[in-house]
DNA sequence: AATATGCATTGATGCAGGTCAATACTCGGC
DNA sequence: GCCGAGTATTGACCTGCATCAATGCATATT
């Protein structure tokens, strides 16, 4: 037991007695359409967990028992060849929800890259809510087409842009969602290796850090502490991304 | 007036008073979840259209104002850098629905490849009858999640696979969309060009083509007359797709 | 039959990005 | 501060696919 708790803000009563309510990705996540009555049977069905980087949270192949939100950190979806080459299908954090994409079976693989903490639903459970609030099924949908847009964009990428087109591309993606989870445009944190920037845009390790170095030369990007890339010209980089 | 018409068939009432009910690629579409007062409904918001070869039938950026079922031929999607590289994002044959990914305006455009006949809806109308039909969005649901793993296969094949696992994998995926259909695993149609494939695919005409001869000299297919293209050894291609 | 038009195939050559290998960071542990 | 392990960078070389350029082969037109 914390011996300062007295010295902590009293918690509104709503945090105790509806955990969902408190929660800061509330409004990015699907409990957004979710009034105070409905987080609370939400939060009845919900468990709080929290992974370590590297630690996997779902293998492609599996029953899929559960669906997620993401809560805190970066997580990587992926598949595999049988030889070892790796598709990284996509990064999810703050508010995303893992799970849209699934039959019986996971068709991804997912693994925390830094440290993540999750909200996890039986999938039955929260299959009977969707039942039982259709505009949460709603909102589900939206996020499904936003997530298939995504997809799209992403074919594109991959089938025919060059490498700093995609790396550049890429680097706005990420600036773009920090400013949707309400943060800066610039300059953008990359919790994730440069192998993993390679699997997900169909590249190598050894393009994608010639990449950043010949988009350091031309002063494109600057590598700022802490490994922040910081994008002095956000115009000028999404004339590249488009291969202008 | 057909003057011979008191020769032909007599169609059944429901023909007359509910043509969705007697459409061919109903158990294939959204509408295999609808009874028959429900089918009368969705009919009374539907319009049949027909596109020639090469038709636009939606140009990216468009305002989003209809949603469509596929009911004969195939249509490409597709999305353009400004300098022209094109990626098709996929084809839509029997049953399948266009209009799932999109916001307010069109992500991709579309086009005939072959002639293709439609059913359109109201963009605002079909919504009103998922908010009347809660099974209508829960399978629009379905849809979204099927969409979106073959979304993320085709990025793993996208971004990792050789030109000949990705010609493989797209011959399978095509043999496997004709049973789906209700027709053989083998040969298969290929109603799109060399130059579109190459699109899907991330490849160019040429490689495509002498791809299609390497596969021909292995005897891994065979050229049917009318283009089909048999495929002898579904297993064997299988492990050729999946580059063991 | 002769010609045109559009697509598919094949050949010769080039290059973006992959592969292999060495070196340089970075950061935690002591 | 030093060491070790993992990650990133850089260099030298290679290759799979792209590019450029003919040629072949249908179907349509006259």
């Amino acid at each position: 037991m914390d011996v300062n708790l007295n010295k902590r803000p009293v918690p509104k009563m709503d945090a105790i007695s509806n955990p969902c309510a408190a929660c800061s990705v509330r409004d990015l996540s699907i409990c957004r359409v979710l009034n105070a009555d409905e987080l609370r049977e939400i939060a009845s069905i919900a468990a709080n967990l929290e992974y370590a980087p590297h630690d996997p949270i779902i293998d492609e192949g599996e029953a899929a028992e559960f669906m997620f939100n993401v809560t805190s950190g970066t997580v990587r979806l992926y598949k595999l060849l049988p030889d070892g080459r790796r598709q990284i299908t996509g990064f999810l954090s703050n508010g995303d929800f893992m799970g849209i994409a699934l039959n019986d079976n996971y068709t991804c693989s997912a693994e925390a890259v830094d440290r993540v903490t999750v909200c996890r639903f039986a999938r039955n459970k929260l299959e009977t809510l969707l039942d039982k609030f259709p505009h949460l099924e709603k909102r589900m949908l939206g996020l499904a087409s936003n997530e298939l847009i995504q997809a799209q964009d992403q074919m594109m990428l991959l089938g025919r842009k060059t490498a700093k087109e995609k790396i550049v591309t890429f680097l706005l993606s990420l600036s773009r969602r920090q400013v949707e989870i309400g943060g800066v445009a610039s300059p953008v944190a990359l919790p994730m290796s440069r192998t993993d920037i390679a699997d997900y845009l169909g590249l190598t390790t050894e393009t994608v850090s010639r990449t950043f170095s010949l988009l350091k030369r031309d002063n494109a990007i600057r590598i700022e502490e802490g490994g922040m890339v910081s994008l002095p010209d956000l115009d000028a980089l999404q004339e590249i991304a488009d291969g202008y």
